[in-house]
RNA sequence: UGGGCCGUCGCCAAGCGGUAAGGCACCAGGUUUUGAUCCUGGCAUGCGCAGGUUCAAAUCCUGCCGGCCCAGCCA
């Protein structure tokens, strides 16, 4: 029964219009677009948008478009480009056509000539300061410029003479003739084109004027044949502007605009200006630093995209401003990765331990699951001998009595090893413990004793001898600020503890053959990707494991 | 205070006149050689507020209140 496979959840307001537009008749096929100016990289904002044009046109079997909206050249650059595409692909979509609205530069000069012939537009010498004044405000109208009933034939010289490159940057403006009293500021005679001299990447320099976003994008998705132009809130005022030009203006069709809110997630940035300023500042380390929410950064951190495309299924789309908490964004990775990472050990923080019962130059291989749940993706053999790390966390010297962990005259399993039992703690001069003597039970091999004896604690470790080293990367929010974005400066508030280098971490051997795409658990310690930046073996921790201890003993700490 | 849009649980979000889905978070249990996973249960007599229409309103009407966006020759 294909018929009740749609997901509910996954259905929204868009959906339903566009399922309705299938109905009844409007469309038979529908054509959707991605269009991200090339000068940024994209973030998991655009990942919402993307899910949404591609997800529609998959579902409804239509298609979807990468359109470059490339109409400044002064902020757009090839490498942004290029890095959009891969971002796109990687997270799982192929457009059906590659575009750019450059392409459309001829035609969009064209249907220009058409709307100065209607009388509909007109060649503005007001300087920028002077339009400005002109335009008004909120609360009073604007007022027309001296220019404003030019001649069609003046205009169209002067036209002529724009493209011809006769005018300095700023000299002239083509403007729309609507209304300078309109309420919506968009409607106040609107700029079309204005005059840069500046070199296009794809251009080059042929064009001396370049056309506003506003009139380029309403053309672009009309010759494109889009059923249906999805885009943010802010673009809703711009929406009267977007039918005025395609009701003027003779092209194939008339897309319909429809908003939707776009994703803002606390504690981080989702401006591609700010996350600009945070790369050229250096306060990050690139567009790809783990901390930051683009997805060449989530990619490096460890997310996968089939969790980001769960997410952005799990947020939904409606008009409604909103602010999605990272726990949503966190739950979606770690639902992915537990089912299937593989399970490896790694001590970040090691504590050196002595079984001192154990002999001298023995190893023995034992044998541990790589998924607990999934006898499918079988075992392997870790090395353990008489010297091993655990993890400093794992031993309180005085330990409550919740504590199930490592602590004097107390028994812990060590994961599918042995059962130790901790009798002497050497500490340094400062009384920093730096070494446990501990005595094994041999009856106990793979981690359960043949008396059925409780043991609460198991925990993880690394033969010392076969341990390989390891630089690890801990991250936390990049921002102190659930909105960074709201306040003075935001940079005042990047989290100091944002990231934390780890150095001469000891990992499990099989490690050593790690590549950066296979994901792990580090039992007990969350899941970790090898880092694709670093030449030496550096592993970047994705999300952390659910702590349900750490909240415990804070709340103990708190109370 | 001109125009546009929005207000359903801490955060998201279904709902489209017939008596409040779901997810995340949180809380309480159970299983567990990861204090992970998994499982079970709990979590809005209430839908920004106040009136009105109706046998019946989160859904319709009116009026308030609160929030977001717009005065780039950016997108």
């Amino acid at each position: 029964m294909a018929a009740d496979d749609t997901d509910i959840s996954s259905n929204n307001f868009i959906r339903n219009i566009i399922q309705d537009d299938l109905d009844s008749g409007k469309h038979k096929a529908i054509q959707t677009r991605f269009p991200p100016e090339p000068n940024g990289y994209l973030h998991i904002g655009h990942a919402k948008s993307i899910c949404l044009n591609f997800g529609v046109a998959e579902d409804f079997g239509g298609q979807c478009n990468l359109r470059f909206d490339d109409t400044n050249p002064e902020k757009e650059e090839d490498e942004y480009a290029q890095a959009i595409e891969e971002d796109v692909r990687w997270l799982g979509f192929e457009w059906s056509k590659l575009c750019y609205a450059s392409d459309y530069f001829e035609q969009l000069y064209a249907y220009a000539i058409e709307l100065i012939n209607q009388g509909k537009a007109y060649v503005d010498s007001l300087s920028a300061e002077q339009i400005r004044e002109y335009r008004g405000s909120l609360t009073e109208p604007g007022k027309a410029s001296p220019d404003r009933n030019r001649s069609i034939e003046e205009n169209l010289q002067l036209f002529a003479n724009m493209r011809a490159g006769k005018y300095q940057d700023g000299e002239f403006l083509l403007r729309a003739k609507i209304d300078m009293a309109s309420a919506n500021i968009n409607m106040r005679d609107p700029a079309l084109y204005r005059i840069k001299k500046a070199n296009h990447q794809r251009t080059g320099d042929t064009w001396p004027i370049y056309p506003m976003y506003d009139y380029t994008h309403c053309i672009s998705d009309a010759i494109e044949g889009i059923t249906h132009s999805l885009c943010t809130l802010e673009f809703e005022d711009h929406r009267p502007l977007y039918d005025w030009v395609l009701n003027e203006v003779k092209t194939p069709c008339h897309p319909r605009q429809i908003e939707f809110a776009r994703l803002q997630l606390k504690y981080t940035i989702t401006s591609k200006r700010k996350l600009n300023q945070l790369v050229t500042e250096n306060h990050v380390d690139g567009w790809d630093d783990p901390r930051l929410p683009t997805l060449s950064g989530l990619r490096r951190r460890g997310y996968t995209p089939a969790s980001i495309r769960d997410f952005c299924e799990r947020i939904g789309v409606t008009k409604k401003d909103s602010f999605i908490e990272m726990a949503v964004l966190e739950n979606c990775i770690r639902e992915d990765l537990n089912q299937h990472a593989i399970r490896v050990m790694g001590v970040l923080n090691p504590l050196k331990v002595t079984i001192e019962n154990y002999p001298e130059d023995k190893t023995e291989d034992l044998t541990a699951k790589n998924h607990p749940q999934n006898p499918d993706m079988g075992t392997r053999t870790i090395p353990f001998s008489k010297v091993i790390y655990i993890e400093q966390d794992d031993f309180l010297e005085d330990a409550p009595r919740k504590f199930f962990r490592l602590s004097i005259g107390r028994e812990v399993r060590l994961r599918y090893a042995y059962y130790i039992t901790c009798t002497e703690i050497i500490k340094d001069e400062k009384g920093k413990v730096i070494e446990l003597i501990c005595q094994y039970d041999p009856l106990t091999r793979g981690g359960s004793s043949p008396d059925g004896r409780k043991v609460k604690g198991t925990i993880h470790w690394v033969s010392a001898a076969h341990a390989i080293d390891a630089n690890i990367n801990l991250y936390d929010r990049l921002f102190t600020h659930p909105n960074p974005a709201a306040t003075d400066n935001f940079i005042e508030y990047i989290n100091p503890q944002s990231l934390t280098r780890l150095t001469q971490c000891k990992l499990e051997p099989c490690l050593a053959e790690a590549d950066t795409s296979s994901h792990y658990q580090f039992e007990r310690t969350g899941y970790f990707v090898k880092d694709t930046q670093v030449a030496a073996l550096t592993f970047n921790r994705t999300v952390t494991l659910r702590d349900t201890w750490a909240k415990i003993d804070k709340q103990n700490n708190q109370g």
